[in-house]
DNA sequence: ACCGCGGTTTCATGTTGCGAAATCGGGGCG
DNA sequence: CGCCCCGATTTCGCAACATGAAACCGCGGT
């Protein structure tokens, strides 16, 4: 049975199964196993076992009363996450480059993404200083204010569990120490910004501050990187006052509710924020 | 090793694809093979079968200068189609309800799934007429007001060849004859709403309108069900015209552009529309 | 009570997904 | 200038596992 040369390196199940999935969006989301099969032309056994799976997955849900299937929240939540994401870094994107301009260094914008910051754009200014992270590297939480940023804005169970790994020693200046690490998150949150010192990379200092999607979550987070030298802590604390207006600025355009200006997480000792309530 | 116990139909390719696909996108869309392959902790040789297969269906897209991959344009289209549905039926909810109560009679909501209909709302009047067609339910496009509408509105390409296949014959009424049903087609586009008189049920006369999302497409309709004795063409075309108009100021809080009030498609004779021009 | 249609379950089969290891490519450092 | 190392591809043989025909079940209609 040649048929296709099947070229590469495709997984058939899953090349299907993506095709099921696409199927059921396209027709409207009410589908049953029968139309599924019949329109996709794969046996009735195959096309169950794939909505099953997909359903488990969370990316279709399945009406028992009717035996029909429709998108699910995964999926949902997959759409919202990747616009928020999209809508932010389209806003951010003249910010980063009026603070390039003013400070004349790299500024950085990068999302949140499981233990880590992954940088999306990075603006280099033409005769400044420069990072070493480029789009699309990946940088520790708790080493860099774009991280500290987010850690500190982000809902507690999520922060503990992060805080509870061990934490990796970038620079001889990077805050290993939870109690420490956590105190300095509770300062931030208040503040609204974060500053760096030299903790992730050798002489750069890093002023950020988050922008939190409609949810009031810290998707991603924006940053100046400058040479530890050239900028003082009250400098610094100046920056980061003016940073962290224009991320709440972007935050709310993201539609994150009037109501939070900057300080959603953990602010005041053990408060508890959560992202979603557990309502269900 | 007996860990998971694999209790049900679930096809493995599959779940770890799709745990790729939500790891992607969660990660903020910019993830190397080798970061897949450690957070999910399968091989980097399956984790790149993966992704290449997840690329080729574009739920991902490839970024070949620095081998990360991002969130795709299929992904993208499967999110704003699943809102758009979800929005229409939200700003029609209410139209529905009055519709019902003006009229006494069923009113329904559809999508189109290909070559059919599929009922995603249906309100039944309290004491008035019913028809069979229940909540998930398909019918024919050819065969009914909403079909219709829907069909009188597609870019001609995908009408042409809906209508090039073999037509079902519901009733005794239904349209089977392609140049009949094309005439009628065009009238519709003009009219901007469908009349059909028992040609999907017997007795039942339909009078329906489409609902057009951000980029014209007619993604689902509306329409009201009476007796056919109970109504004139007359009438009908009086409720036609206040259903589309309904109809029109819904596509229009989805978007679509305030250019075109109802006359996009098939109107004039031979007239070609493209939902995305084939700059692609 | 019967019939038929869709959904679920079973089961034997061989296709095909898997992952260890070898290969390639490129960027950084000496 | 060339070595080295890391990460992405490619190869390849094995058996795990996806597959789909067919049997089974439950329901809604007649």
């Amino acid at each position: 049975m040649p048929g296709t040369p099947a070229n590469s390196y495709v997984v058939q199940p899953v090349e299907k199964a993506l095709g099921v999935l696409a199927y059921v969006v396209e027709c409207g989301q009410v589908v049953s196993l029968k139309s599924v099969s019949q329109a996709l032309g794969i046996p009735k056994t195959t096309a169950f076992r794939y909505l099953q799976t997909l359903t488990r997955a969370g990316f279709l849900e399945h009406h028992t009363d009717r035996d029909r299937y429709s998108v699910g929240p995964r999926l949902r939540a997959m759409a919202r996450t990747d616009s928020s994401i999209t809508r932010a870094r389209e806003l951010a994107h003249p910010v980063l480059v009026a603070l390039t301009q003013e400070y004349q260094c790299t500024v950085n914008l990068a999302v949140k993404g499981d233990g880590s910051v992954v940088y999306l754009d990075v603006i280099d200014s033409l005769q400044g200083f420069r990072t070493k992270a480029r789009s699309g590297d990946a940088n520790p939480l708790h080493s860099t204010a774009l991280g500290k940023a987010i850690l500190a804005h982000m809902p507690q169970p999520e922060a503990r569990d992060y805080l509870s790994r061990p934490l990796m020693e970038r620079t001889g200046r990077t805050l290993i120490e939870r109690a420490e690490l956590e105190r300095q998150l509770r300062q931030i949150a208040q503040s609204g910004y974060a500053i760096e010192t030299g903790e992730n990379e050798d002489g750069a200092m890093c002023v950020g501050a988050p922008i939190l999607d409609d949810q009031g979550y810290p998707l991603v987070a924006i940053s100046i990187a400058v040479p530890l030298a050239r900028m003082s802590t009250s400098h610094a604390m100046v920056a980061g006052r003016k940073i962290s207006e224009m991320a709440a600025r972007i935050s709310r355009s993201l539609g994150s509710g009037p109501s939070m200006p900057t300080v959603p997480a953990a602010v005041a000792a053990g408060g508890v924020s959560q992202r979603t309530a557990p309502a269900g």
